[in-house]
DNA sequence: TGAATAAAAGTGTTCGAGCACGCAATGTGA
DNA sequence: TCACATTGCGTGCTCGAACACTTTTATTCA
């Protein structure tokens, strides 16, 4: 059986012209005569043609560079999932041209990434990716790469007053208020509650304070407020410390913390710290499908994490590159991944997403 | 920039020959010598060759026929969403020449389900989309279409002891034993749970069997089956009844009910009862994001909802299809969705998934 | 040895869109 | 009036794979 397919020659012998004049009007290149092209045009939308974009993208034999700007997974393996995603839309991308350059820089670095951002605007790319963890830094390349109209799209950090293509990622602040109400649900009785930012440059980190602006109005929205009390504490230990220390005197000062909120993908730390302590009262919330903190999820030490996709993130944010830059389609400015709640029962279906 | 793309040309012109022959070689269509069909693989292997799937699929212009067979959304609305899946995919995959045809049918009505059922096998599709609710009914199809060659795919319903292409969905005994995890984690305190199988014809519907298995077993595999005790129930009230009068007399007789797991998304039936009498103590947990069931989650009458992604099911079963059909590729016999829990907090991500 | 026949290999067209090129008709200026 | 530009429109090639068709080479038997 054969496809139904409107085609530019079914247009043009319609409108008894040729598909040179059809697709001049379909292009808007100009010369071509305005009575012809209103009549095209009308035939158009009466026939409601479509391009055939398989056709379309086997002509234009052209590439896209797209660069992406990744912190390295070996000083945090949170960043092999977005590396992931990357290279599966890459597969799926390859055959309509899109090619991928992958600039690494070392987290705490903020040369590294400068260096980086350098290199990749050098190569003149058709798009970037980019994980924007520092802010400053990052500011004068946006600036850079909008007037070389070179496209960007932002995941996992969202950045208020710049412009990209698109953000992917989460609502941080909806993400602190689903760790609350998860964790409230479990906590009947009066309790603290503790929040905790773990080896994380906070100027740096606007989305990690959303989250807790989340989790702790979602107590005061629901009239809870004096029911539990929120407590948040930043904690650094960097290169090989150990955490032990900074939550003894925090759980010395503030006494009857029930559960635990960490902001960001090291809630394993805690974890470790309250197996050795045996306190397996304590409910544990924390973000991302981490070897380690999958561990503590299976022993039910950590008793839910929320996931950040970072996987997708990386790989939605190529395709909307790749949306915007092969087949020409508007892109929201905002890609809300889900928040998925995970626990030992379902964990499995997230670990490796189609 | 060009694309650096192998092509039969390429692999021809290394072997000394034409693409004629790498074709043969190529689709096994014989009359090539065995020493040009060797140097040619070695060659196909070396250079790494995959054929373009776009160029394939502007040449070959035959469409798929591909039948779905799904119940009446306005008999129960749950079946809206696998139809928006399906018309999602079949946007998607027109240009690749899928072609859907709709096979409504009466749910609660075997004859309508052998009517349609027969009308869709007269049409010879490529392919079939499923949802197997009449397991008994069935099975005669499957037998009928593996005989013709038709691969079909079946969603919603997991059947044992026939082989489909894929089945598509959730699994069930998980299922059951998250909503237990769920449950058990807001209830420190012994109680009871009740367990809902409402509206469902049981003898057909092993999975909500083993829904319960999956909840029943959790309590016992943790150790919890002195703390928790699990009734479960069946209720029916077809054609514009009450659920009342059967909770009332549950209830009377069950004392400490301090839960109720749905296994269906008929939860809001519960939740309006529970509504009615004010009982803001008992946790309720079912399935789907029905638009009833998201008026109580939102109130909080109904604390999670288990989603199924119909609409995914409906979406990857047509695109499992077309992987078969069209790109010739494996395809797993199994494709879980996950298993997302929602809450009024992240309830958004999960109502239009891209 | 030569004709008949089978096997092996090469050629050319198609799919739909894009775009370079070319041709004809009209317009413009000296 | 001629030279040349501009406008309007049509033709034909390209992309990579598929496949029908043709041509060349090898094999068999009289």
């Amino acid at each position: 059986m054969k496809k139904k397919i409107i085609r530019i020659k079914d247009i043009a012998e319609r409108a008894g012209t040729s598909k040179g004049t059809v697709d001049r009007v379909l292009h808007n290149r100009g010369r071509v005569a305005d009575d012809v092209r209103e009549r095209i045009l009308e035939i158009i939308k009466e026939l409601n043609y479509e391009p055939n974009r398989i056709a379309q993208s086997l002509k234009s034999q052209r590439t896209y560079n797209i660069a992406a700007l990744i912190p390295d997974p070996n000083e945090d393996s949170y960043w092999e999932a977005p590396l992931k995603g990357i290279e599966k839309a890459e597969k799926e991308l390859r055959q309509y041209g899109i090619n991928i350059t992958r600039y690494i820089f070392t987290p705490h670095d903020e040369h590294s990434f400068n260096a980086k951002a350098n290199e990749a605007t050098r190569e003149n790319p058709d798009g970037v990716l980019i994980a924007p963890i520092f802010y400053k830094e990052a500011l004068p390349f946006f600036k850079n790469w909008k007037s070389l109209n070179i496209p960007y799209v932002l995941f996992n950090t969202q950045i208020e007053s710049v412009e990209p293509l698109c953000y992917i990622g989460q609502d941080s602040y909806r993400s602190g208020s689903l760790a609350a109400k998860i964790l409230s649900f479990g906590l009947p009785e009066p309790c603290t509650l503790l929040v905790l930012h773990i080896n994380e440059d906070i100027p740096n980190s606007a989305h990690l304070i959303t989250k807790e602006e989340g989790f702790r109005n979602f107590f005061k929205q629901n009239g809870r407020a004096e029911r539990y009390k929120v407590v948040s504490k930043d904690i650094n230990f960097y290169e090989g410390g150990v955490i032990d220390g900074h939550l003894d005197a925090i759980i010395k000062k503030e006494s009857g913390i029930a559960a635990i909120y960490v902001t960001n993908s090291k809630a394993f730390e805690v974890a470790a710290y309250l197996e050795k302590l045996g306190r397996k009262d304590i409910k544990l919330i924390g973000y991302d499908l981490l070897a380690p903190n999958l561990d503590y999820l299976n022993k039910e030490t950590i008793h839910f994490l929320i996931n950040q996709n970072p996987l997708g993130q990386g790989y939605w944010g190529i395709h909307q590159l790749a949306n915007h830059l092969i087949f020409k389609q508007e892109v929201a400015p905002i890609k809300f991944l889900p928040l998925d709640i995970i626990t030992k029962e379902n964990l499995d279906y997230y670990l490796d997403p189609a």
